[in-house]
DNA sequence: GGCGACCATGAGTCCATTTCATGAACATAG
DNA sequence: CTATGTTCATGAAATGGACTCATGGTCGCC
């Protein structure tokens, strides 16, 4: 069966059209080198070299086999190079997936490094809900994962903190309390709420209703949204007020006002998370980038 | 240095996920193949494969090495494919010349039938006088050679009898003797002549000058012209008359018309020439359909 | 005709690959 | 929790291919 080592001696031959020059090159003696040609004419089943005295020259069969040669080694030096780099994570697929606020807070300069520093690999980018991401994590659609603790059940995940972030309110622009300094979360104790359903988002829900409970009121929901663009979507339409992540400030700027919440527990921390299973070399690169 | 037997092992591997199965599928034992893998992970300084307990995986790494191993062994075989392809002729090409007349006579045919069986060789054809084609075969610039002997110096060069013509009259058909019976050569002496120039056509000229000679004449040349398609242009638009080969019958019949010459020394002889090389493949093939 | 330049050939050594036998780890079943 | 079976890893010995060294054979050239 044919073979590299073949190929290598074979294009030496071809190159030099002299057999001790070859060898030479080869760092090797003459005879092997005739040898391996022998054999190697053997199995393909014609000449390839005409050995004159004192010429060495190729036959036609010889000329067709040197050029394909060529492209054979080439095509395995492609394929060591392609393991390597898909073992250092320089080439291969990300997937990621976070929640609808990260992007506006570290995550975006994070992907953006990331891209710089690893050009050849294609991120794919999915806003999902925490609950959702968990679930990719574990079924093996997603390789990371940017959410929201607590998490339901965290066995076999790896988290590690990512960004912090705290809770603002939303109002939209018309609003009577738009305008109003120092605004307060019992100030909304009247005011129509938009929120994310329960079963979503349980950490957002679980944290805006807390600190309403704290406030001393229980939030009117007029609305559920799926999805913090929803959300705001809303708000943006007079719909009602939010608390959302204060990283939003400055979307939709010119029909929502943001009030940051600087009160006890309004502060939460985004965590990266990725599953069990071991992690891809273009997933590690990633966490090294975001370790930075 | 890597090799395409670790490849060979390494996508059977890759393909069963188990290492028994593949060694089976490679006839041979399963510890080997552990080896090869392993010294091929050492090679790539990358792990390939994931060994669980129970369940082989590919790492990526694997992944991409797989897919290019794969394109490496498939160019390999091209490789012995297109050295046996060229040894037997099938690909390649071949420099084919031939005097002005021939392609009218039994080359056309011998050219179509070559095609059809060889239809991946590259045909490169080139009407030439029988002085260029012998300089064109000494020179290597040209395979096979369609000429009309004698040679000036046929040393090295191998002859065989391709195809045989004999010559004609070719008139302008607005010419008086164009509807004479019977036309002889004699006839002609003293019609104005269009002939090759002594130096081209060789072959050609001589004759016909030696044809009119035994006819009691010497003719009257009146213009040359440097090919086949010359001088019968120059008939055409009624120069003068021509001797040209009987093949050419047929071609301008609107504007020439053409007399047999059945007389002794009107016949000759087209060979089949090539030069003291070893035959390329493809030329060899031509030769053989010439054969037939 | 001798010389020199090459490729071909042959004997012996060395190294890589293979077979065979066995070990070690882990999952599953009873 | 132990027994069993499956699967990959390891080790020793045999086999075979490739290499080195030395030499032969052929042809052009001085």
């Amino acid at each position: 069966m044919i073979d590299l080592r073949q190929l290598r001696q074979f294009i030496a031959v071809a190159e030099e059209l002299h057999f001790h020059r070859a060898a030479e090159r080869l760092n090797m003696s003459q005879p092997p080198l005739t040898a391996t040609i022998r054999r190697l004419e053997d199995e393909i089943g014609a000449q390839l070299l005409e050995r004159g005295n004192r010429v060495v020259r190729l036959t036609p069969a010889g000329r067709a086999l040197l050029e394909h040669a060529r492209l054979t080694l080439r095509q395995a030096d492609l394929a060591i190079t392609a393991a390597r780099d898909a073992a250092a994570g320089r080439v291969g697929t990300l997937r990621l997936t976070y929640v609808g606020s990260a992007m506006y807070g570290r995550l975006a300069e994070t992907v953006r490094t990331f891209r710089r520093s690893f050009p050849q690999v294609q991120i794919e980018l999915k806003e999902a809900t925490t609950a959702d991401q968990v679930t990719a994590l574990r079924e093996g659609t997603s390789d990371l994962a940017i959410l929201l603790p607590p998490l339901p059940d965290a066995s076999g995940l790896h988290l590690r903190e990512f960004d912090e972030d705290r809770l603002a309110i939303a109002l939209p622009a018309a609003h009577a309390l738009a305008r109003k300094e120092g605004l307060s979360l019992s100030d909304l104790a009247d005011e129509p709420f938009v929120l994310w359903p329960a079963a979503e988002g349980r950490g957002f829900h679980h944290q805006v209703v807390e600190l309403c409970t704290s406030a001393g009121f229980a939030p009117q929901v007029v609305q559920e949204a799926h999805q913090m663009h929803g959300v705001l979507a809303l708000v943006a339409v007079e719909t009602g007020v939010a608390v959302v992540p204060a990283s939003m400030v400055g979307f939709r700027s010119a029909e929502i006002v943001y009030k940051p919440l600087d009160i006890p527990g309004s502060r939460f921390t985004l965590c990266l998370c990725h599953g069990p299973e071991q992690l891809k070399p273009t997933a590690q690169n990633f966490l090294d980038v975001a370790s930075r």
